[in-house]
DNA sequence: TAGAAAGCAAGAGCACTGCTCACATTTGTC
DNA sequence: GACAAATGTGAGCAGTGCTCTTGCTTTCTA
């Protein structure tokens, strides 16, 4: 049972999402413009706060956005490699933000850049899908220990860092031991920034002929360094 | 020989630099605001523009601020360790750049995070400051490999790779070899990575209680990657 | 089916921004 | 002391987010 009414709003609060999409291309999420919004909806200034309560909602609109889509591809990604090993889905799995990465940068900037000031992201909206990816990359590991694939990082766990990563454990329910885990995170954390330092220009100029083999070269690295 | 009046333009410039870092604090680098620096100044909006030519200007001297402190900062860690190894020395630095970030935010942000649309460095001015800590990092690999300490990295370096190195070694007269390097450069992206994280809240909600312990130990693990 | 309620759009207005320009004042030098 | 350069002033333009009042249209309900 869906009204005109109802119909026409969905349509609009697309426009807008894609519009919004749109000027991310050009602008910083704290420049984004909800009148350049209304101009090329052919609407009135005003009328867009029907439809968006302010600048904040936008952003999370966009925000939830590229999270989905970030988080959509990559799963299509490691699911179409599904008879590979995990070690071979991880390395497809962070192939694949690199790419979505590339293709949207200020998306990426959006997610994983310097953070608005003043603009606490609803956790209720966001949270879910902003977790796909590393999901993905713990399903993994999980998976990689379950089959006896997953050879434990040598050296011993900090005490602090061995609570944490126990706590972690217990919360999500995993099997990992908590050194995989550990390093798991740190691949993490090291992919977004290899990312960041092309999608952002941060090595030299022309450092790269070929960003993407050193790219993968690294990734390697990183992987092993967790046990896959 | 300095007139008054040098020295006032002087003092009034880095007044601006100062207001500009503190409004950097609550305010992303794209916000930065002219008028309001000219208000706290005590000066009429318009004065401004007699000492920085435009916003861009505003966020050149304020990069270049930045850079210079990170590097004076990461250059005197490693100078108070003078005695140590290259790879302890290597951790004293990384080390120092999570202390500076979490001391300093926002700006750290400047340098690392979303970069400003629209906005170009100009290479002139911010390459040789931009450049510091890796330089610092680049010379302690350097160090480890004259002295021997170094064990280079195992497996074969791809042909696309290795030519870049080479033209970076060629380029800086380094002598350390292409494998290494290209780990070297690799921990200094994941080191921002991990920095980023931490500083823009990117892991999730509460998920250590003791982030330090676990940087430290993500640390070693990537020093230990680049062969130190 | 009539009337109330909810939704949508318009336009004026406020306070803010970057930036320019013509003009006035101060300051250092010949 | 005269002159020129450096500095400060104030008005003004075009843009922003956001609010409020006013009017119209669609939808729900009695």
């Amino acid at each position: 049972m869906e009204t005109p009414r109802q119909r026409a709003r969905k349509q609009t609060m697309d426009d807008i999402v894609r519009l919004g999409r749109e000027q991310l291309a050009t602008v910083t999420p704290t420049e984004l413009s909800l009148r350049g919004i209304a101009r090329e909806l052919g609407i009135v200034s005003s009328a867009i706060y029907r439809y968006v309560k302010d600048r904040d909602e936008l952003l999370t609109l966009l925000i939830v956005d590229a999270y989905d889509e970030l988080g959509a591809t990559v799963e299509d990604a490691v699911a179409a490699a599904s008879r590979r090993s995990p070690r071979a889905r991880a390395l497809v799995a962070c192939q694949a933000v690199r790419a979505w990465a590339l293709r949207e940068p200020s998306r990426f900037a959006l997610l994983f850049g310097t953070p608005v000031p003043g603009y606490a992201a609803p956790a209720d909206r966001t949270v879910e899908p902003g977790t796909r990816v590393p999901a993905v990359l713990l399903a993994l590991l999980e998976e990689a220990h379950r089959s006896g694939e997953l050879e434990p990082p040598s050296g011993p766990l900090p005490r602090p860092v061995r609570r944490d990563m126990e706590e972690i454990r217990r919360e999500y329910g995993l099997t990992v031991p908590s050194a995989s885990l550990a390093r798991g995170i740190g691949l993490w954390s090291a992919l977004v920034g290899a990312v960041s330092f092309e999608v952002f220009d941060q090595y030299g100029p022309d450092t790269f002929a070929d960003p993407g083999a050193f790219f993968d070269l690294h990734l390697e690295s990183l992987i092993t360094a967790v046990g896959f």
